[in-house]
DNA sequence: TATGAATGAGTTTTCATTCAT
DNA sequence: GATGAATGAAAACTCATTCAT
């Protein structure tokens, strides 16, 4: 009663911002995303970014962090339903089309290459980095036991190295106008059942 | 006639700046190196910078070319020059040392990097990775070849896929200070024999 | 019957707001002193400072009045029971270093330089000083009578005077870090007898 | 021949903007002479002044010195010239004045109340007082052996109160409108022979 | 009374770039 | 070729103050 849902103020407010603050680094960058750009796309004054969240930098990590969660959720429970080794495949293909169109793969993108300009982002962005990596470590544990192989690498470092990929294919997406990365995705899925049977065992090899 | 060589104005000058260009960027980064942080490291004025490249974005493109063409001559000669799959490993692993010691890799993530947050760096960054995008493939080529492999994918998508990855290595090279990335690296050099081996098998290749 | 005392809301909250605003003047300085920050260090918010003073200069000026008819009240009382000059000049010493430690100088001090700052302070802090002249010209008299001298100048002028040079003490102690104000003043204090002799040596006042 | 004098850059437009600065303090004091008021009054660009002298805090530094320098060489061949005490005292009081109507004062006064809001200035200012403070003492050292008087105190400190008290008639003079202060100076000017007198020795007394 | 939210105007400073010499 | 000086635009951030509730 005190609180009526369609007043603007408090976290209401704050979403505003986020989601703002999001559009502008999908639509100019990083280096675009300067607090009167972002107020002016929410349409809101400059001073409220930082009654809200203290400093442009602390906005920018909540708005990752918010698109973050959201699909880190998504993954999980995909990777969780998926039921053998060409499901999994699947719906990680799937979610990450969504990724790249909803322009999640953006904000990552320019985060990351943003906080190579700004040191000060860069123990941030790592310590975001850490639950995408134990999720990676999760699909590569399942998708080991769907296709019955046993991984050569510890499979911590297997993860790192999953996510230094995405990371490059994240940021050559945005430099390429011709995606070739698309195609180079669709590839590499074709070659990866072929990859898991290489690494299998005998018995599995020649029946 | 006008540009009789030997002069110290000219050439000798352009080159001083580019390698000002390349100090800067590797000291404090793409977004460190403004002009007048650039002209204070060489011990120049500002404006020679325009006179002589035209913006500051073609000054610092050149000086990605200066590494990149030395650096890119010095792998394809030892690519050329090795003459079994474990030289063939070992040197490219020796160059690469080299890179990063040099400063090399810093000069091409951060350039990656701002390429990022400056949308119209991103086509010329696109067209500056094909030639090590051509080596690549070569060194794929001369490696399968040393090791009796038929490599199941295009060459040409392989190697995109490991300049994607050099692309991320690179970056959360930069990022992270506790180095798990070497460690990582480490682990799939160890890896690389073995797969090699599974590959090279000769009873996989003719059944 | 609205306002029955002992009521937490009204005149308690003027007194905390007082009291953070002196607070924040010794610690940070009139510059520093913004209601933003006055208000953190109260624990109430920056609105409630408009809602019960009208302005923050209003309110800084509420805090020195504090101070001020505080230590007023006790050197005018200390004054007055003082029976000799000796006793006087001991009794304002101790009050001055009292005031030195509690920071009402540090209040007076910032209060002033702010007031230079802020040309629409100055006529308020030109009558807040008035009492204290006054105060200084009781002294004055009273001293001359204790050591039966006549003064050579108007009791009212040599007050103004006194007050100026406190002023300029009061400024520099806040710049100097030697403290070699001090220094000064204890040298100061040793004249002052000798002083006091020559003006009520018998010799000279009846010859 | 090269640098014809009606060339605008260099030195003299150093000049003109602490010229600019020195009149903005004097019109607007220190808490108003921001640097987009500086350059609107002095007709340049606000970036000027970072070109010229790194920061607003420098530029009001050496706006300081511009005009101490001179007003010091003034004081110090006057006080040389002078070669009784009454003629030293007049020409001290003409040419303070002198500073008043130039508005000397007015920018030491906000220099010093403005430094004690900003505290990285304090060493510099009281850098700066020193060479006042050594003038002090010159100045008591000949007026001492003019008047044939043997000073009760170190002159060191006694230079020090001097500035201390000047101090505080600078603040008073820019707070108080009905200029009183002018009036205590005139009584201070009287008094001052007679306090010549009553510390001077026994033969000059009564011979 | 009290408060969270909001704002317009302002701050210092830096940037890439240009231009007269 | 080279340089010192100059500039418009923009950056992040803070301020005193107001207002709806």
């Amino acid at each position: 009663m005190t609180k009526n849902p369609g007043r603007p103020g408090g976290e209401q407010t704050r979403e505003q911002i986020v989601l703002a603050a999001l559009d502008t680094v999908k639509s100019v960058g990083f280096a675009g995303a300067t607090s009167r750009v972002i107020a002016r796309a929410g349409g809101f004054n400059q001073a409220l970014i930082y009654y809200h969240f203290g400093s442009l930098d602390k906005l920018l990590l909540a708005a990752l962090d918010h698109t973050s969660d959201e699909r880190l959720e998504r993954y999980r429970s995909a990777i969780g339903a998926a039921s053998s080794l060409e499901e999994l495949l699947a719906v990680a293909t799937k979610i990450h089309a969504e990724d790249a169109a909803s322009g999640h793969t953006t904000v990552v993108a320019q985060m990351i290459a943003g906080s190579v300009a700004r040191p000060e982002l860069a123990p941030e962005m790592l310590q975001r980095m850490e639950p995408w990596i134990d999720l990676c470590e999760e699909a590569i544990a399942k998708a080991a036991a769907l296709a019955r192989v046993v991984v050569p690498l510890p499979s911590r470092d297997l993860a790192y190295a999953a996510a230094t990929f995405y990371l490059g294919v994240n940021l050559l997406t945005h430099l390429d106008s011709e995606h070739r990365i698309e195609a180079l995705l669709a590839g590499v899925q074709e070659l990866a059942p072929l990859f898991a049977v290489s690494g299998s065992d005998p018995q599995r090899q020649s029946p």
